[in-house]
DNA sequence: TTCGTCATGTAATGGGTTACATGATTAC
DNA sequence: GTAATCATGTAACCCATTACATGACGAA
């Protein structure tokens, strides 16, 4: 059962929609998808080799994969039938390995792809997953209360709050997940719309 | 000019106070110093080694450093001369190298060994980092409000918010680091005590 | 023709983890 | 005596970044 890396996964889900060559890739993983802010090419194409390699993803030629003009210098990459198993597979899994902030944010970014159920259980496995570091974080503080300073102090309580706030937005998303189960919409842009 | 890393300048900050070795230093950088969540011995123990060598901290005898019982086999390091004025150049420059998350987590729970003009200097310039942060996030909404799906477009719209949230804080704390330009207390137990 | 951007790739390096190996001390 | 925890360390590995090297294409 080989294991698929986040950045495999990001790929995968990227090329899902259409064929695209590295440098667009590299763009839209940096903008669109959860966790790569500013992926490096020297991360981004040896893992296109490796993926070639493992049979995910081949090159398609050029036929101007999505482009606008034509160029000649560039490698279209589009998912292989194994490819797109994988990606199918590894969206409906959904383990216990999704749930830390780089898998989470990507696995996210992905619900368009998948199905209700499987949103509800990421989001609940999420959730649990910060439950835990909520208790963990409240053990901290509890402690050492006596020789913390306050500035340390007041970083655990502000990194304690965000925690708990993000485990409210889980919560408005798993009920908006819940109250759609008939009528196919998005998360729908949840209280304040800034 | 040295650069000191994170971890370096961690257990400068933790033995600043008193000699520990190796397991505890390991232990209380987990729960009380900002970004070391559960370092591993992999680096610590090494970056001990290299810290002696640069001269910044030495093995103290069988002293039984800050500790209950008497055991052999430990080994507690305290600062040098030089390992004392490293950090207190490294904690009064706080250059553009302090503002992401882990440096900035860092040097704020060393805060309490810090004078309030360093303080807002940090305070301000990681302020001035978020700021930066949240344009690049709204130009990034901006620009792909067409192709977005609606998870994507939420996930954004979060993240947004939570970077948001950090610079109300910020605020706050830079506020009443201003108002205590006199009267040597705390970060003021700020808002909600949870 | 030259500059900016598109486009691909490799090598060196960095900063960490995991797994491994070892042994002392304490509590039962 | 034996299990849990304290305590130190090394070696192998993982995964990413930076720096480097190359070159095509479009616009001025």
């Amino acid at each position: 059962m080989a294991k698929t890396d986040v950045l495999t996964l990001g790929i995968l889900g990227m090329l899902a929609e259409q064929p695209l060559h590295g440098y667009q890739i590299r763009k839209r993983l940096g903008s669109e998808l959860g966790p790569f802010r500013a992926l490096s090419y020297g991360s981004l194409y040896p893992a296109l080799k490796r993926m070639v390699g493992a049979g995910l993803i081949h090159a398609v030629g050029e036929d101007d994969a999505a482009g606008t003009g034509s160029r000649r210098s560039r490698i279209a990459y589009a998912l292989t039938d194994a490819g797109r198993a994988r990606l199918e597979q590894e969206l409906a899994s959904a383990g216990a390995n999704s749930y830390d902030d780089d898998s989470f944010d990507l696995r996210f970014s992905l619900f368009g792809q998948t199905d209700s159920a499987t949103r509800l259980r990421i989001l609940e496995g999420r959730r649990m997953r910060l439950s835990e570091r909520i208790e963990e974080l409240q053990e901290m503080r509890r402690r050492q209360r006596e020789r913390a300073d306050a500035y340390t102090a007041e970083l655990h309580r502000h990194g304690l709050e965000r925690v708990e706030r993000e485990v409210e937005w889980l919560d408005q998303l798993i009920e908006n997940e819940r109250s759609a189960t008939r009528g196919e919409n998005g998360p729908a842009a949840s209280a304040g719309d800034n």
